[in-house]
DNA sequence: CCACCAGAGCTC
DNA sequence: AGCTCTGGTGGC
């Protein structure tokens, strides 16, 4: 039996019973002190154990509760994907389901196609991609589309024809009940066409077709552990079906750009983007920090001729709040979150007209301090000026027409819009006569093999979205132009992936391999650090450690590790934690 | 006197 | 990661 949990380990129980119940139902155990929900696990012929057994206390589904299609995935998650079962079924199951709610599944019988087929269709302009999208639903069949925004899932939902509407299903967000009543429906058979965000990749359907819009987006990431993409799940379902896999979006992911190669069908004309110099940036400084903002007077010049011609601007700047890090002029000692460790940035308080410290990885917020708490000085001073310190020097320039971005409220004069890349959903309904990155080398540096393509694709979107593109045009500001990747915007994508995969096949770097992160339980010995670091080591796995943060090892498969790591997350271990593994594949 | 809560303890 | 047990607090 699998416990939805961190384990790996397989639990075993006595049955008191005359038939057993089928691979996948559902059982309650005792389990440590208390009561638990189980998978039963395909049956081991005589396990023997020294402990005592205890019994099964009751059998809540006759046969598998997710279906044989969506158990072989959770499978295939908890091997691929160095989780164990226990966490891929958490995934893959909705959370009233793992509660041992009772339902009883009538799935829906298919013929299967012949073969597993997968399709690029890649085109800048969302409305070419949604029409051909519209025809494969009209067409019939049991169709899943995917979609990168809730928003995006929503609006295709609504603008569904009736025909479709009235067999389709939009896949809820948000979890609980509302999840577990669009799973009982679809389950039932109730629903032909499934549209939604990232979590409808688990719909319970025999699907004969897969679409899956802006494929690369890596929106598709799941918040929680195991941090899988839904696009490769989606790729799974669609091969273990043998369904076909429609692949849509900007541009292609390296995973799919490496397998099918698809030409780039547009470039950019030479009027709508413009590269410059960073260095080149004017010397203005906002109050209190130190650092140069990063204004061009290409910039301004733009940013002024657009807004005469009546449309908006987009600035993008990965850097919230007022600047990124504050430190001491006497003793330059920066000042760090008392919870985790990590530096503060600083930002406007929500109440009054304050600042305050806001910890970049813990969210722990604090007032900003009159000293230094290392050496009482009294001069802080902040470093890297972000998004709140570059509204009030922009301010100075373009007055009230400039405006801080929020998630609600769009300004209807013409305006220069600041924000993170949180903006690009506003090429939708404004007409955006500029785009301009303020810091295109400071943005995406979260997975670093995956920055330049996470920078490229934000770029490459921020020219085609929305209506409006037409006669847009989008700066970018570097500080190296002119050199290798930067120079592929005006060519399109398939020039920047023929550079970057050679770039990245030379250091098997994914797609070519994996690259796994570790990382360990907080509050745990230092040794214990040390004892994982060996136990790979001795299996002839290198470990890259950089003392603090966490432990990466780059594999081209995830086999060996698997074995591995396996002991490590039996149950017995609970009490020490267990560590959270991420496995990066593309 | 017991309801309620936070923290400890446990894991075939 | 849940689940239950425990022991302290506080409401009346």
């Amino acid at each position: 039996m699998f416990l939805p949990g961190p384990w790996w380990n397989t639990l075993t129980y006595a049955l008191n019973a005359p038939r057993l119940p089928a691979e996948g139902a559902r059982v309650k155990v005792p389990v440590g002190r208390g009561v638990r929900v189980g998978f039963v696990a395909r049956q081991k012929i005589g396990a023997p154990t020294d402990r005592e057994i205890k019994p099964i206390l009751e059998v809540l589904d006759e046969n598998s509760a997710l279906g044989d299609e969506l158990w072989g995935l959770a499978d295939w998650i908890g091997r691929t994907f160095l989780c164990g079962m226990g966490e891929a079924l958490q995934l893959v199951c909705p959370t009233l389901l793992l509660r041992g709610e009772t339902f009883s599944p009538c799935l829906p019988d298919r013929q299967p196609r012949k073969s597993f087929q997968e399709i690029p269709f890649y085109h800048p302009l969302d409305e070419t991609r949604f029409e051909y999208y519209r025809e494969r639903l009209l067409a019939g069949g049991r169709v899943l589309l995917l979609f990168s925004e809730v928003e995006t899932a929503a609006a295709f939902f609504g603008k569904l024809p009736i025909v479709v509407k009235e067999e389709a299903l939009l896949w809820p967000s948000s979890g609980g009940k509302k999840q577990w009543e669009a799973w009982k429906r679809v389950a039932s058979g109730k629903a032909r066409v499934v549209v939604g965000p990232a979590g409808a990749v688990f719909a319970p359907l025999p699907f004969d077709e897969i679409v899956v819009d802006d494929e690369s987006n890596p929106a598709y990431i799941f918040q929680k552990t195991p941090k899988i993409s839904a696009r490769s799940l989606a790729g799974r379902r669609a091969f273990s079906l043998r369904a076909r896999l429609i692949l849509g979006g900007w541009m292609p992911s390296a995973k799919t750009y490496l397998r099918s190669r698809p030409e780039c069908p547009v470039r950019l004309p030479s009027g709508g983007f413009v590269l410059v110099d960073l260095k080149s940036a004017l010397k203005v400084e906002a109050r209190g920090v130190n650092g140069k903002l990063p204004l061009t007077s290409s910039l301004m010049d733009r940013t002024r001729a657009a807004l005469d011609a009546g449309r908006h601007v987009l600035w993008f700047l990965d850097r919230k709040g007022y600047a990124g890090e504050v430190y001491c002029s006497d003793c330059g000692e920066s000042l760090s979150c008392s919870r985790c460790g990590s530096i503060m940035r600083v930002e406007a308080a929500r109440v009054r007209e304050t600042m305050e410290l806001r910890c970049v990885r813990c969210g722990l917020r604090k007032t900003l301090p009159f000293q230094c708490p290392t050496c009482r000085g009294t001069l802080l001073l902040g470093k890297r000026p972000g998004l709140e310190a570059l509204f009030s020097l922009a301010s100075r320039y373009f007055a009230e027409r400039v405006v801080l971005f929020e998630a609600k409220g769009k300004p209807v004069k013409p305006s220069v819009i600041l924000g993170t890349r949180g903006l690009l959903p506003l090429c939708d309904t404004l007409d955006v006569g500029l785009a301009a990155w303020l810091d295109l080398d400071a943005e995406a540096r979260k997975v670093e093999y995956g920055a330049r393509f996470q920078a490229f694709s934000m770029v490459w979107e921020s020219y085609w979205r929305g209506i409006g593109a037409n006669g847009r045009t989008v700066l970018v500001q570097t500080r190296r132009p002119g050199f290798g990747w930067q120079n592929t915007f005006r060519l399109g994508w398939s020039h920047f992936w023929k550079g970057e995969l050679r770039e990245r096949k030379s250091l098997a770097l994914p797609p070519y391999g994996f690259l796994v992160q570790l990382d360990l339980p907080a509050g745990g010995r230092a040794s214990e650090r040390d004892d994982l670091v060996c136990l790979l080591e001795r299996a002839g796995i290198p470990v890259m450690d950089a003392g603090n943060g966490p432990l990466w090892v780059a594999a081209k498969s995830t086999d060996r590790l698997a074995a591995v790591l396996a002991p490590r997350f039996e149950i017995k271990n609970s009490r020490q934690g267990f560590p959270v593994v991420t496995v990066w594949s593309e």
